[in-house]
DNA sequence: TTGTACGCGTTATCAG
DNA sequence: CTGATAACGCGTACAA
C-alpha cells in the first residue's frame, strides 16, 4: 500500500505538503491540493491510521465488550452504538465474552494494547471494571452497573420496570407469582428482584420463597423450574421471568405440559422475545429503550474522550416501557 | 499508559531486553525475565499494538463488513468468526452497512486506513469488491459471491437448497407455488430462483409468472404481496419465501386474512425465523451451516494473511440442510 | 546474554 | 504557502 512518501515523490512536493492537504487544506494552495489529490487517487492512497495513531496518541477506535452478540438486546444495542460511533469518526472493535470473566479480562487487555480511545462494556466481572478504572481508561458501563463506583454508566431503571410488571400482575388479580431470576450477583438481577419484592410488600401480598427460583438466566434451567412449579400442588397463577431466554424456557415448559398461556398460567417477562410480534399469544413484557441506551453511551464516551478533564461522572437511568400483550389473564 | 521505556528504566535494563522478554524469552536469563515481568505488572504495561503494527506491517486485526447485525443469520455468523479470529490472535473491527453501497465503500476504505490484515465481507455492491481486489487486500467474500471472479469465497449452495425445498413442496402435491424473491441482482437470489425453476421444470410443472414476485427481501413488501396473492381468484397452495424477513411478512399477511398455516396455505422459506422453535406451526425451512460458514471463512482469510504467496483462490460451497416442520400440508 | 542505531508512516515545530 | 527535522513506541540487524 502506498505511503505518504510515494505520494509526495510522485506529486513532486514534500511529505509535509501531502500531510497538510489531508489535515490543513487551508494552508495549501488550491493548485497544489489538486495535484496532490490526483496522485492520491491514482495510487489509491489511504493515510495510515496506525502511523497517525502513534504520533497523535489517538486511534479513533472504540472497544466494545459484550457477553453475547446473539442476544437480541445486545446486538440491537451494538447496532445503535456503531452507528453513532461511525458518525463521529470512530471505528468499533467488537468482542464477545460469552459471560466468561477470564475472557473478559483478556479482551480488555487486548483492547488496551490496541490503544482504543475508550471502552464500552457490559461487564460480567467487577474485576475488569476495576482494572479499567485503575488504568484510567475512558470507560462507560452499560446495563450492568455498580452503584457507588466513580464511573460513567448508562442503564435502564430495572427496579421500576419490575415494579410496573409486578403491579400489573397484581392488578390482574394474581397473588401467587412465580419468579425466574438470576443468581443475585448482577445489578439488573438484584434490582429487578428488589422491585418485585417492594411491589408485593406495598400491596401486602405474601412472597412465598418456593415460588422464587434462581435459573441462572438460562433457558434450560427455566424449563426445569417451570415444569416443577406447575406440577406442584399449589402452582403459581402467573410467572415473572427476568430475561428473554428464561421466558422462552418457560414457554417451552408450559407447552410441553399441554398447558396454554394465558388460560392455564399467565407469563410476563423482561425484554421482548424474538418473534414476539408474529405469534400468539404475544408476551407482555418490559421493553428497554435500546436505541437510546446506545446513543447515550456512545455520546458520553466520546465526550469524555474528547474532553478528558471533565471530572464529574454521568450516571444515567433510562425509563423502561411496559408493553401489554395477551399473555396475562385476569383472575378472581 | 506506560511505554517500553518506562519498564526498561524501572527494571534497570535496556529497552531491547524488555522487548525480548515479550518476543524471544528464550534469549533472556530467567532472572531478568522475572524482574522485567514484575515491573510490567506494577505498571500495568501493555505493549502498544500500534507501534508494533507500524514496524511489523501487521495489525492483527480483521475488518468485517456486514449488511445487518440484527439479522439472526449474520450475527450468529459473526459470533463464530469472532471466536476463531480471537483464538488465532486477531481482533475484529465490525461495521454495519445497512445495505447501503456508499457506506460499504466508505467502510472498506476506513478499514484499509486502519491497515487491517484482511477483510471478511458480505458485499452489497460489486464496486467495493473490485476496489478490494485492485488494492490487493486479503479478502474473503461471504454468502453473496460473484462467480468467475478471482477471489476467495465461502457460501452456501443456494441452488441446491432451493431445489430441495421446491421438490419437497412438489412431493407434497403442490403445483401452484408462490415465490417471494428479491430483485434478482444478488447471487443468493439468482441462485435460489434458478434452483426453484429447474426443480419445477424437471418435474414438468408450469411456472406462472403471476405467482413469482420481487419483494426486495423486505417484510412489508412480502406482506403486501401475500395479501394480494391469497385474495386473487386462483391463489397458490404454497408459498416459498427467499429469506426470513419475507417469511415473517408472509406469516403476518396470512394471519391477518384469518387464514391458518398449513390448513389454508403452506409456507416454507430460506433461513430460520427467530422464535421458530417455540411457536406453532414451526416453519419448514432451509438451514445454512452458519458456524461452518464462519469457521471456514476465518480460516481461509487467516491462512492467506499468514501465507500471502498462495495464489490459488478457494471457492467453497457448503451444503444446506432441509429442516422439516409443520408448515406444509399435503394436497391431492 | 545484553545493548545501540535505525526505520516503520505520520504529524508538530520551526524555519524559510 | 512550503520544507527539513525530530518524535511517537516498538522490533530488527548488528555489535559488544
Amino acid at each position: 500500500m502506498a505511503t505518504i512518501h510515494d505520494v509526495a515523490r510522485r506529486a513532486r512536493v514534500s511529505v509535509m505538503t501531502v500531510s497538510r492537504v489531508l489535515n490543513k487544506p487551508d494552508k495549501v494552495s488550491a493548485k497544489t491540493i489538486k495535484k496532490v489529490k490526483r496522485v492520491m487517487d491514482e495510487l489509491g492512497y489511504q493515510p495510515s491510521q496506525v502511523a497517525r495513531s502513534l504520533v497523535k496518541r489517538r486511534t479513533n477506535t472504540i472497544g466494545i465488550v459484550m457477553p453475547d452478540i446473539k442476544n437480541t438486546f445486545f446486538n440491537s444495542w451494538f447496532r445503535s452504538v456503531e452507528k453513532y460511533a461511525r458518525l463521529s469518526g470512530y471505528t468499533t472493535l467488537l468482542c464477545n465474552t460469552d459471560e466468561d470473566p477470564e475472557d473478559e479480562m483478556k479482551l480488555v487487555k487486548t483492547f488496551l494494547a490496541h490503544r482504543v480511545d475508550g471502552i464500552l462494556i457490559v461487564p460480567h466481572s467487577e474485576e475488569s471494571v476495576k482494572y479499567l478504572m485503575k488504568a484510567k481508561v475512558n470507560t462507560v458501563l452499560i446495563d450492568r452497573v455498580y452503584e457507588g463506583i466513580d464511573i460513567d454508566f448508562v442503564a435502564t431503571d430495572h427496579y421500576e420496570g419490575a415494579v410496573r410488571l409486578t403491579e400489573y400482575l397484581i392488578g390482574s388479580g394474581h397473588r401467587k407469582i412465580g419468579v425466574l431470576r438470576g443468581p443475585g450477583i448482577l445489578f439488573p438481577d438484584i434490582e429487578r428482584h428488589r422491585g418485585f419484592s417492594d411491589a408485593m410488600e406495598k400491596n401486602k401480598i405474601e412472597i412465598f420463597s418456593r415460588y422464587v427460583h434462581n435459573c441462572e438466566f438460562m433457558e434450560d434451567k427455566a424449563f426445569e423450574t417451570v415444569t416443577q412449579l406447575l406440577q406442584d400442588g399449589d402452582p403459581p397463577t402467573a410467572i415473572f421471568s427476568f430475561n428473554s431466554l428464561m421466558t422462552i424456557g418457560a414457554i417451552k415448559a408450559i407447552s410441553s405440559l399441554g398447558l396454554r398461556i394465558p388460560r392455564d398460567v399467565s407469563l410476563v417477562g423482561y425484554d421482548e422475545i424474538p418473534g414476539n410480534e408474529i405469534f400468539t399469544p404475544g408476551i407482555t413484557h418490559i421493553k428497554q429503550p435500546i436505541e437510546e441506551l446506545g446513543r447515550n453511551a456512545t455520546k458520553i464516551l466520546i465526550a469524555r474522550i474528547e474532553n478528558p478533564r471533565q471530572k464529574l461522572k454521568q450516571n444515567i437511568f433510562l425509563k423502561p416501557e411496559l408493553v401489554i400483550r395477551e399473555s396475562c389473564a385476569s383472575v378472581a
